[in-house]
DNA sequence: GCGTTTTTATTAATCGATTAAGCATTCTCA
DNA sequence: TGAGAATGCTTAATCGATTAATAAAAACGC
C-alpha cells in the first residue's frame, strides 16, 4: 500500500540502491551493469509497479520539469485556448502547466509568482497585467527564466510572443473604411499596456490615413472592473455624440460581449444601425444573429512558440533575446458588411 | 543569486540549521528557542530574502499541499467555470491546483493521473469520462483520496458532488411541455455515463407523465468524437421525421453550440420553428438573437464542495463517504417561450 | 558546592533519488 | 607471472528541510 522506493528494490535484488537507479535511468551500459541483475532489477521494478519519486528527482537535479503560466484572465476564451494549447505543447515536451488567473490584478500575479518560484517552476510563461513591470525585473534578478506571452513592455528587454497590435487594429479600422463606414468607434480598456496604446495607435491611424478627422468621442476607454457599466455608458454616448458613430471595434473580447448584449437590449441593428469588428475570438461570434468581423490572432502558433522559446531559454539561458510579433488575420463576417452590400430595406 | 536556503541563514547567524527551522516554522515556544537569537535569525531570513524549498519540505513531510483536478473536457466553458471555482477554493485553503483535461478520453486520464500521482499530490479531484472506471478503483486501492466531480459511478462506492441530472432533464422536458409543445426530441451524447443515462430517463419520465408517446427518432445519441456531423444528422432527422419535433433539448453545452450553428444555416426561427432547452452555461445564451433556456447548475458551489469534500477526506480519510446531488434550476427564456405567448405571424 | 532542573542549542537520521569515487574481482598480455 | 585494464558493484555525499534524541550551559535548591 505505502509506495516502493528504489530501496524497496534494492532490498529485494539483494543490491544497492546505486544500481538500481543506474538500470531504471537507461545508464546500464555506462556504468556497465551487470546483464543478469540489470534483467532481475528491471522484473522487481515491474513486479512492485514502482513509480519515481519526482519530488526525490526534482530537489536531487534542481528541475521540475514544470513551469508556470499566469494569465491575465482566464475567463476570456482567447486565453482559455491559449492555455490549453501551452498546456500540450508541455505535456509534448514532457513538462507539466501550473496556470494560475491573476484576473488583471497585479498584486494576485505576484501572490502566484511567489507561490510558482516556491514550488521550484523551472521557468514562466505570462500573459502581464498593469503595473507588473516589478515581477519581471524581479525574474530577470533572480535568473529565472521566463517569455511574455501576448503582451509586453516595450522598455524591459524580455523574450516576447505577441501579436501585431497596430497592424491588426489598423487592419480593422481599413476594413470599416472600405465598407464605407466613416464615423468609426473603438471601445477599449483605460490601460497604459501596450498591446492597448498599440490598439489605439493602429485604430487612429487607419483613421487618419483615410483622412477622417478623429473625433475624441468616438474613442471609449473604459476601466476593467467596471466594464459592464462602462460599456453601456460608452455605447449611449458614442451612439448620440454629434459626429455619431456608425461602426464601432472592440478592443477585446469581454467588451465585445458586453457591448452586444447592451447593443440587444438597444435592439439596434447590426450592421445597419451599428457595424463591429472585434478582437478575441470565441464561439459567440459564429452563433450571433449577424456573425461578427473579428481579428482571428495565430493562437496555437503564440502558445507554441511562447513554449518553444521558453524551452530553449532554459537549455541556454544565454542566447539572445528572442522576440516575435505575430500578424492578426481580419475574419469578415456579416457585422462589417459593406455599406453597398446591404440588403434593401 | 542561487537560492537561500536554510543553512546560509544558520552559517550567518552562526547556529544550526535546527535553530532556524524552528523559528521559521513559529516553533520557538515549544523548542524553547532564545528571544535574542530567535530575533536575529528572523532578521537575517527577511535579509536574505528567505523562501522555503518546498520540493524539500514535500520530501520530507509527504505532503505537497497539491492537488490534481482531472476535466473532461476543459474547452466546455462549463468545466472551464468550475476549473476557476476550484482553484480559487484550493487557494484560499493553501492549496495549489494542476489542471489537467482528458478531453473525454480515458487513455489521456490514465496518463494524466500518473504524472500526477508521480508528482505526489496529495489528492484529486475528477470529472471522469468514460471507460474510467479502473482509475477510480486504483485510486481506493491506493488509498488515494480523490472526489467525483459532476459525473459520478453508481456502481462504485466513493465520495461525489454532482447535479441531480434526472430532475434536471425533468424539469426541462416538463417545461416545454407546459409551453405547449409535444413533440419534443433530445440530442444527447452515446454514452454510458451515469450522468448522461440520467439526463436522457428525466427526459423520458417528463415525457410519459403527460401521457405523450416517445418516439424512438426524438432521440438522438450521437458520438462526442464526431460531434459535428453526428448534430447536423440528427437535426435533419429529427425535423424530417414523421412526428417532426417542436422542440429540442440539447444534452451539454457543446452539443447546443453545434445546434445552434446548424439552426442558423438551416435558418429555423426560434423557437416558432423549434423551441430550445439546453444544458450548460455559457455567454452565448444572453447573446444568441433568441436568448437560449438552460438549466442552470450550481458550479460555484459544486466546486466549493469538492473541495471542502476533498480536503475533509485527506483529513480524516477513514470517515465515511461524503456523496451530494445538487438541483439545477431552470432559467427560461424566449427560446422556450410557451406556444400562447408567440408573437403573432 | 554538588546534584537536579531548566533552558538553550546541536547532532544526526530521514524523506527518495543521483552520482562521483572507491573497492574488489577477473581478464589481458608482455 | 604480475602489472595494468576491464568489469561489476558498493559507499557515501548531496539536494533542503524537519525533528527526535542528546548534549551543554545556566539556574536553582538545599
Amino acid at each position: 500500500m505505502k509506495k516502493v522506493s528504489l530501496k524497496d528494490i534494492a532490498q529485494k535484488a539483494g543490491v544497492s540502491t546505486a544500481l538500481v537507479s543506474y538500470v531504471l535511468n537507461g545508464k546500464e551500459k555506462e556504468t556497465r551493469v551487470g546483464e543478469t541483475i540489470a534483467r532481475r532489477i528491471k522484473e522487481i521494478a515491474k513486479e512492485l509497479n514502482y513509480h519515481p519519486n519526482h519530488l526525490a528527482k526534482s530537489l536531487r537535479s534542481g528541475k521540475t520539469h514544470t513551469f508556470g503560466l499566469i494569465i491575465a484572465d482566464i475567463s476570456n476564451p482567447f486565453f482559455a485556448n491559449i492555455a490549453r494549447v501551452v498546456e500540450d505543447e508541455a505535456k509534448k515536451n514532457g513538462y507539466t502547466v501550473i496556470i494560475g488567473s491573476c484576473d488583471e490584478n497585479a498584486d494576485k500575479s505576484w501572490d502566484l509568482l511567489n507561490v510558482l518560484v516556491n514550488r521550484q517552476v523551472d521557468g514562466f510563461i505570462i500573459v502581464s497585467c498593469e503595473n507588473s513591470e516589478n515581477q519581471i525585473h524581479y525574474l530577470k534578478e533572480r535568473n529565472i527564466p521566463f517569455v511574455l506571452l501576448d503582451r509586453h513592455f516595450p522598455d524591459i528587454q524580455t523574450d516576447f510572443v505577441a501579436t501585431n497590435n497596430y497592424k491588426a487594429s489598423y487592419d480593422a479600422g481599413v476594413h470599416l473604411i472600405r465598407g464605407g463606414y466613416r464615423n468609426i468607434g473603438l471601445i477599449a480598456y483605460k490601460s497604459d499596456m501596450y498591446h492597448m496604446v498599440e490598439r489605439i495607435r493602429g485604430y487612429k491611424h487607419a483613421l487618419a490615413d483615410s483622412q477622417i478627422d478623429f473625433h475624441a468621442n468616438w474613442l471609449k476607454e473604459v476601466k476593467f472592473e467596471t466594464m459592464e457599466q462602462d460599456v453601456k455608458t460608452a455605447i449611449d454616448e458614442i451612439m448620440s455624440a454629434d459626429q455619431k458613430v456608425e461602426a464601432l471595434v472592440f478592443a477585446t473580447y469581454g467588451l465585445a460581449i458586453n457591448g452586444l448584449k447592451y447593443i440587444n437590449e438597444l435592439r439596434l441593428q447590426v450592421p445597419s444601425d451599428l457595424a463591429i469588428v472585434s478582437f478575441g475570438q470565441a464561439e459567440v461570434f459564429d452563433l450571433y444573429y449577424c456573425p461578427i468581423t473579428y481579428m482571428r490572432q495565430p493562437l496555437e502558433m503564440l502558445g507554441k512558440t511562447a513554449v518553444e522559446f521558453l524551452l530553449k531559454k532554459m537549455k541556454n539561458p544565454d542566447e539572445g533575446m528572442k522576440q516575435i510579433l505575430m500578424e492578426a488575420k481580419l475574419i469578415a463576417r456579416d457585422s462589417s458588411m459593406a455599406k453597398s452590400a446591404w440588403p434593401a430595406g
